[in-house]
DNA sequence: TGACGATTGTTGTCGGAACGAGTATCGTCG
DNA sequence: CGACGATACTCGTTCCGACAACAATCGTCA
């Protein structure tokens, strides 16, 4: 039988404390501004994530990147790299190789197909984010952004492009 | 074929605006937070999405919840709302009712079983938020949640507890 | 050169999320 | 009081994410 609990100078009746209530409002802002984002890929047959991928590969292009250098520069996390560029392998956006040189890796690249259409999302993808986030200034923007940076800071690998 | 567009001051080489940057912010930032709250959570045999059940249903004790009621305060969308209490309950930490004046709905009601395992989460979950946000000042976490509430102000609807 | 550990993906499996169709109940209006 | 629309879930299906075991290749060092 659980004696009663001292309460932690309670702020809020819904939060336990400051830290509790700032990981759920990521969370909380994630699912909401998402729900635009899954609204304008599905148009396309993408998942954010997959869009992702593509993206990061163009900014490779014309070179190519190894399956798991391209995986450790995305977003979230993806234990299944493999299945989600094979999905973007049959729809012929990016082409693969294993080098002679190194038979253990795959290189990755962005197809011409590829390339088009991520120029064909790249406009919608805009209005998307003003829809998003549209309604705060630059000011706070950058604000938020460089208060999320410092937030994730100590969680980031050293190696990341997110560091 | 698009035409060139206008660069809107191009400030990153990796985002076509501070909307999308923004965006990709908060995505990044709950992806490296969860990885925390995950590892706690397995621990307990929870999903993140269940504690928030959870706890809203203590909140709400020791009055009960009528399904629909309880999935809209969730942090996170959950159509499958049904199956997530049935693990709940088939776990003996919630029990359900349907009540004879309506019996269309099911009415949710936290379980003693289910308020000992939240005494018994308690503390870890402090711990976990400590670890996840504990090196931001105070004036920082509360900064982050303003900026956050006001991003997803416009995404949120009228009636929840998250407005 | 051949054995061993490290690197780099791949695959099997399982549970959870998303979506939509279906069911039971209720309120109300003719 | 019976039909009809609205409400409140529930269930079937399908896809995605997570994790772990496995396979192939390479580097290196005896």
């Amino acid at each position: 039988m659980p004696t009663a609990v001292s309460r932690p100078t309670r702020r809020s009746r819904r939060f336990d404390s400051l830290e509790q209530e700032a990981f759920l409002s990521v969370w909380r802002t994630y699912d909401r501004l998402r729900i635009e984002e899954d609204r304008l890929f599905e148009r396309f047959d993408l998942s954010p994530q997959q869009y992702n991928a593509l993206r990061i590969l163009r900014a490779a292009h014309p070179s190519s990147l190894p399956t798991l250098r391209l995986a450790e520069k995305l977003v979230s996390r993806a234990p299944d790299i493999t299945r989600l560029l094979d999905k973007l392998a049959r729809r012929g956006l990016i082409e693969r190789e294993r080098p002679e040189t190194n038979r253990r890796t795959v290189e990755v690249r962005l197809s011409e197909a590829g390339m088009n259409l991520l120029d064909e999302v790249g406009e919608p993808v805009r209005e998307c984010h003003a829809r998003q986030l549209g309604h705060l200034s630059r000011k706070k923007l950058a604000e938020l952004i460089a208060l999320l940076r410092e937030a994730r800071g100590p969680h980031e690998n050293a190696g990341g492009s997110w560091g």
